[in-house]
DNA sequence: CAAGAACTTGGCCATATCGCCAAATAGTTA
DNA sequence: TAACTATTTGGCGATATGGCCAAGTTCTTG
């Protein structure tokens, strides 16, 4: 296979959104039920500037869409299918102390 | 739920180790057959170190495992599973430009 | 052993990311 | 309209990332 710049560029960006510990967890909690930005802001503890960038990085990327209502912002997650990829992820992680070769 | 700094932390970093192209295109290509350094590095057009570099950071996450024989290093995918994953990306591409709420 | 090939590591520079604060915007309520 | 709440945007400084080059290591081969 070539290396096809965009093809991958595209493709890294998205998961580029997900790469924050912080976006991680609003991935984890909205896929739950959606919420407002005051409310993932108490539960992370940071400035709410922070927050909202962090939430309209995932947005960008096509992960969260928005909802405005009277003066809240309720964001929702609308690729349910990136859930699946964190069993991987606790496989990768799991195998970090074992010495099988194939982790998942 | 609330927001363990060090759980998130933890499954950010792996994500981290796939959020950039070249990587993206190492573990797909890697997912086909075991490369070496050298192979992955004319594929790129990167400067052998560059990709060295590249390769480490996805063998600290736990994603591939090296292998050195003779002068040459092996590189070979242990989380195949991380491909499941790549079709959930394709869904958020391609739902950018639909207008449907849930991508997948 | 010397020369060369294949990698890795260290260092440097340019750019990107992440946090905060301050200011702007939008909607609600007195 | 004024005050207040919720959110976004702009800007700044600290730190991380990604590329190259140069130097070091390891293995092979003459």
């Amino acid at each position: 296979m070539a290396y096809d710049q965009k093809y991958f560029t595209d493709r890294a960006r998205i998961i580029k959104a997900l790469a924050h510990p912080v976006r991680l967890f609003f991935v984890e909690e909205l896929a739950r039920e959606e919420r407002c930005v005051c409310e993932l802001t108490a539960m992370v503890g940071l400035d709410i500037s922070t927050v909202s960038k962090h939430l309209s990085v995932l947005k960008s990327a096509g992960i969260l869409i928005d909802d405005k209502r009277g003066n809240q912002v309720f964001y929702q997650l609308v690729t349910p299918c990136i859930l699946n990829f964190f069993g991987c992820i606790e496989a990768v992680i799991n195998s970090e102390t074992a010495a099988t070769n194939y982790a998942c």
